[in-house]
DNA sequence: AGACTATTCAAAGGATCGTTTGAATACTGG
DNA sequence: CCAGTATTCAAACGATCCTTTGAATAGTCT
């Protein structure tokens, strides 16, 4: 085979790419910093591991340029340095979800009931939102709402949602939402809901798939 | 962190599909399984790697889901999977050519003058096909012409393209594609088409790439 | 059924990766 | 300039991965 010197050289820088996805741990990072920056002792502790491990792994996204970061006081954040690298992990989690069959196992096991939740696509709720009769809930942490959320969603991290609920209108149906089809917040916001009376579902993806698929995000009171 | 086994068992299942991209070998092998079916014997000869080394790389690809096989004769033959996993690839191929200054490097030094061939990208070649002014070359081996090519285009592997020259209408602009934006056959069908005196121009991607785009792709006369 | 052959398996080596530990670095903030 | 601290580095260990070799398997085809 003629070329091969460039196609091994070529398929060589691209495989570090793929080797920088092949870590659990990895993952998590990326599947964090798609909804906010992170400084390297806010991931350790998020995923469990130590500063050291975190930083290592970092690292190895760093160098394939799926990261960048940026200083601020004495701490270092990290961010996704691209939206293709959304779309990356999107597509290895379409795929798990669409063949893997452990990730049924997995889903089954831990988000038990989840169908009953009745999963809303974006399309579909993006319609809705232009009625007055859906109140959008982002369950995830304040600091994840406040760089960029569904427009019009009010803040509740799940934590809190217990001591807000006299807050919240029941005559609207509620849609909760958080990081992604596998984050369970969403999960536990609507099973808590639903035991105190409201009508409430979960939204199927989170926000960066929101905003992979072109739709609008507020950040601040101002849309994107 | 609560719910840590759910995470670390889920993120580990989706890090084998990363896993699975974490090889220059695999990723080659995504590259030629876009294009058509393989058997094992015929991936091992094209990569330059031994059957049995080739063998167990699709073993992995076969774990992580992304191909399937059959079985024609005493062959095995290896395909995606997945329209999905083309978009995994195109993903990481996206991320790697804007972010990775070492592969613009090696296309520098590999491809030449490549800036010289005017990429014609899908959407533009799509609105020129219906005027009858161009002639669309597919370079690539003609077995991966016939599991789907461009519509209207005519197969000649780049190997006959000096063969049959003299049957090209030279008033006519011909544009060459192969397997994709890394692939060599077009930049070496422009190259030795412009040395005879004709006006040609290379497709920026390939065919998996307008197969992606959802643009039709003819195969056996018949529309897809 | 038996010869043939494409593919897979098993074992073994060398290379690379993941994690921990403790020290070094680099920047901040006063 | 100095103290403090978030982050990175270096070394070392075990675990995992890649490749080769030779044998085993599982099908086909006569």
């Amino acid at each position: 085979m003629a070329h091969r010197e460039f196609k091994d050289r070529l398929y060589g820088e691209f495989a570090r790419i793929g080797k920088a996805v092949a870590s659990p741990q990895r993952l998590e990072f990326l599947d964090l910093l798609a909804q906010r920056e992170w400084s390297v002792e806010e991931l350790a502790n998020e995923t469990d591991q130590s500063i050291a491990n975190a930083s290592a792994h970092l690292k190895v996204l760093r160098t394939a340029q799926l990261v960048e970061t940026r200083r601020d006081g004495s701490y270092i954040y990290y961010r996704l340095a691209d939206q293709n690298v959304v779309r990356l992990w999107q597509a290895i989690r379409d795929i798990g979800q669409e063949r893997l069959a452990e990730i049924d196992r997995i889903v089954d096991q831990f988000m038990a009931g989840r169908d009953d939740f009745q999963p809303v696509d974006a399309q579909t709720l993006l319609n809705r939102l232009h009625e007055d009769d859906v109140l959008l809930l982002d369950v995830r942490p304040k600091a994840e709402y406040d760089q960029g959320h569904l427009p019009g969603a009010r803040s509740v991290p799940i934590d809190e949602l217990e001591s807000h609920l006299e807050e919240l209108d029941p005559d609207r149906e509620i849609i909760a939402y958080c990081r992604g089809p596998y984050c369970l917040f969403a999960d536990e916001a609507v099973e808590l809901l639903r035991q105190r009376g409201f009508q409430a579902r979960r939204m199927a993806d989170g926000l960066p798939d929101w905003r992979m698929a072109g739709l609008p995000v507020q950040r601040e009171g101002v849309n994107e």
